[in-house]
DNA sequence: CGCCGAGTTGAACTGAATCAAGAAACGTGG
DNA sequence: CCACGTTTCTTGATTCAGTTCAACTCGGCG
């Protein structure tokens, strides 16, 4: 069984029969990467939106210097794509990447929009998923023009508990903006306070 | 006539027939408002979604430390609207404010809804509004990760040309999440490179 | 065992912030 | 149309958060 979290998540967030959910799940496309698959690259038009039924990903981009940036993380239970390079054909600036061994559901636009049309449910949920992502997007900016390296940490464990756990450091200072060992005087200090 | 763009921006951005827009626009409220004037305040539920027909907009955040934030600059044919605390009805944590004397047209999130149901083209139309947010938003996250605040302002004068003559420097040092000495700086730079 | 990537630590450096003061531009009322 | 006060912009001196570069530690893993 490999949509068993897609089939929760969209029961728990759709009001709709669940003759649908199945019709829904049997037409997504299983895949299953392992760590270090690309599922998107730089300069490609982005096909699918993905969601990881098990597993994680990321979302970087790549600046003129070579250095990595990364615009989100996706554990579990969460929807990631460039909804942008997807919806207006335009290539991505944006990778996509497995973290860890990961099991995605493929949604490309095609088959969004006919549910969308289909099932008035669906356009409710595709909706929501659209606001949600603007309001991530939206705290991910304030964040980045108001706080400080330490504060957008502390934020950031309070947000995201578990994704600490799971990546090496290096990474979770390049979603914060600042260097890894920067990242690592931040936890210096803070464990510093604590006592 | 307080529609002249609105009108014009839906009929070059929908499929749609004149008599749909006249609807459209005559549900329309229009408000005229003056320099300073708040349209939405830090703690409200946003109400609406504003178009911008003649005038300026800004919407910012204060933090902890009392220093404001530009998140977006609405000149006109803009629309601009918290539209997390809008869909959700959750304070917002942003205030929008005419930097100009403004006229704006209101679209309530109960019309938007209505629109997308009873007007296919419409829906089609909102999504796109809602993609291209989505895609400015992730623009600037990028942005702020990895230029500094020289490539930023040359970005923001390449993308917003008009609007660097229409604010004082300060608030555009307030978009990029620079101090305003720092702005003057780098175009004392920027004008010596010239030279 | 020895290597290798991840994390830590130190020292020097740098881009931008802060604080402070002066110059220019602006609008408002007389 | 000028005078005055206010806001905006510039410039300088200093400080600071975070970067860079380099060396070292630690824990796995072949």
């Amino acid at each position: 069984m490999n949509s068993f979290r897609f089939t929760n998540f969209l029961t728990s967030n759709i009001e709709i029969d669940q003759a649908m959910i199945e019709h829904i799940v049997q037409k997504c496309v299983t895949k299953i990467v392992e760590k270090g698959t690309f599922l998107l690259q730089q300069g490609d038009i982005c096909q699918h939106t993905f969601f990881v039924e098990h597993g994680l990903l990321r979302q970087f981009s790549i600046d003129s210097k070579g250095k990595e940036h990364i615009i989100q993380f996706a554990p579990e239970n969460w929807f990631i794509s460039d909804r942008g390079s997807q919806y207006f054909k335009q290539p991505s600036s944006y990778f996509i990447q497995a973290l860890e061994d990961t099991t995605v559901l493929l949604l490309d636009e095609a088959f969004i929009l006919h549910l969308s049309k289909v099932s008035p449910a669906f356009l409710e949920f595709n909706n929501k998923l659209l606001h949600n992502h603007i309001l991530h997007l939206q705290t991910r900016i304030t964040q980045l023009l108001s706080a400080t390296a330490e504060e957008r940490y502390l934020h950031f464990i309070k947000m995201y508990p578990d994704i600490l756990w799971r990546v090496p450091q290096t990474l979770v200072a390049s979603y914060l903006g600042i260097t890894p060992e920067s990242l690592s005087r931040v936890r210096k200090e803070l464990a510093q306070k604590q006592k």
